[in-house]
DNA sequence: CGTCGTTTTGATCAAATTCAAAAAGTGTGG
DNA sequence: CCACACTTTTTGAATTTGATCAAAACGACG
């Protein structure tokens, strides 16, 4: 395919400027593992008719700790939309080996998956309280042409900016950096993003090193090991084996690269 | 609908200025990697509408060896459709250790993000031609209301189970099960899926030993020692470093887990 | 108080990385 | 076709990280 015309418009390589972009980069590139830039999530703002599907056609239910949401295999037929609680999605390998796909928290959507079966299961990490619709009637609302099929666009996109972190994470980063952005992550999911330099907050971590160590692909001793470090150089401090305060967020934030 | 652009475009590859650091650069990431059941893929059939938006509204063009077809943190607002070649999206860290997060070849869809911005960068691990739309066009077929934002989360939804499985590769298997379950997808991906039995068909590697190890979360040299280990085991036989066959799939089917 | 599940700590061990160098493969120009 | 430069791949030895095995400490709860 000889081509003789160039179009520079569309492909840009590296020797092309960025176009001018009210985000910093070197900024970006700081937070860019964990934390999309903030611009990126302001582009992700969830279709706040999801939200509203949930509320006046949701079922409401709940599931104990350790219950299960469904499991791996089944049919997708349901959405959930956690209000209270924790999901883990998991997988166990033939030999039992686990891991731990994602952690789900209030407003989080799961059960999302364009296949028929689920390849991973939901489980619950502490009893957690949920909203459910049936896949067919979400896929009805689709049918109606409305914008809800964008809805579920955007969201398995998220998923998937969570995933392609989550590979980052698994494939090149240390047990301090592993443990370090997750710690980091948590902090900002549980306590909000506003208190970034809030270095004092104390949180609950609501899940085990069990599975904080299925999710990082690292065992249970190593973990612990880990936060023992981490609270021995000062960037932790351990209120007991699950409260905890993130003391020094700019080391963390190095770890992510 | 008239193609408003027919002239063909070439990106200029001999120029890009790879930094000739000491920094290895690996490349990209695995279509169709671990095989979803065959009900699972059968779901997924791609929406012929993208095909025929590519063959009719497609711009075409090509990118050289190592050549980039968007950077890091470029805008998003180009679809490609590869038709020859391979393509990896890849990420570096700041202290130069990179992943690369998949391989895409002929018929896969690059560049497709929620986001505004890439979050990865997608380079040429070969020669590679493909044809591109501008995401704006893209999202004008939304509008008009079509499947066409069916067809945008059914792709995604596809690259997030193989962002999943990814993660499980990463997570919780083994430098020998790593490249075994490499081998296995790229064969299948490769010499197609119909061979699964054809033991005796040798195919070609595309990328090197880096651009797998950063795929794979591992070094060179452990990539280049577990090939040896699987030849010596008769598990693969080498034709030559990047010609191989696979002997023995049932072990490495075993290593799926 | 005793039991059970979780977390921490300790002592090895193994897998993968690192550092270093040789070998094999590619491309260029004479 | 060969020599030379350069890149990729393989191999070796030493080192490091994290895993494994084992047991003690801790916490919640009847």
């Amino acid at each position: 395919m000889s081509s003789i015309l160039q179009t520079p418009q569309t492909v840009t390589t590296a020797a092309i400027p960025l176009p001018a972009s009210p985000v910093n980069l070197a900024d970006a590139r700081i937070r860019g593992q964990w934390r999309p830039s903030a611009e990126q999530i302001a582009d992700w703002s969830l279709d706040a008719r999801i939200v509203h599907m949930f509320a006046e056609i949701g079922t409401p239910g709940t599931v104990a700790r350790n219950g299960e949401l469904y499991a791996e295999d089944d049919a997708v037929d349901n959405l959930y939309r956690i209000e209270s609680g924790v999901i883990r999605t998991c997988k166990i390998l033939n030999d039992g080996r686990r891991q731990i796909d994602g952690f789900y928290m209030a407003g989080d959507i799961v059960g999302l998956e364009f296949g028929r079966r689920h390849l991973y299961c939901a489980e619950a990490v502490s009893r957690a309280t949920f909203r459910v619709v049936r896949m067919r009637t979400v896929h009805a609302q689709i049918e109606t042409g409305g914008d809800m099929s964008c809805a579920l666009w955007e969201m398995t996109a998220r998923e998937l900016y969570r995933s392609q972190q989550h590979i980052l994470l698994l494939g090149r980063r240390s047990a301090q950096e592993r443990v370090g952005c997750f710690l980091l992550a948590m902090a900002n999911r549980i306590v909000g993003k506003d208190v970034l330099d809030t270095a004092g907050a104390a949180f609950d971590l609501p899940m085990s090193r069990q599975d904080m160590a299925d999710y990082l692909g690292l065992t249970i001793e190593t973990v612990s090991r880990t936060f023992t470090q981490l609270e021995a150089t000062g960037v932790i401090a351990l209120e007991s084996a699950r409260t905890l305060r993130l003391c020094n967020r700019s080391v963390l934030r190095e770890m992510n690269g």
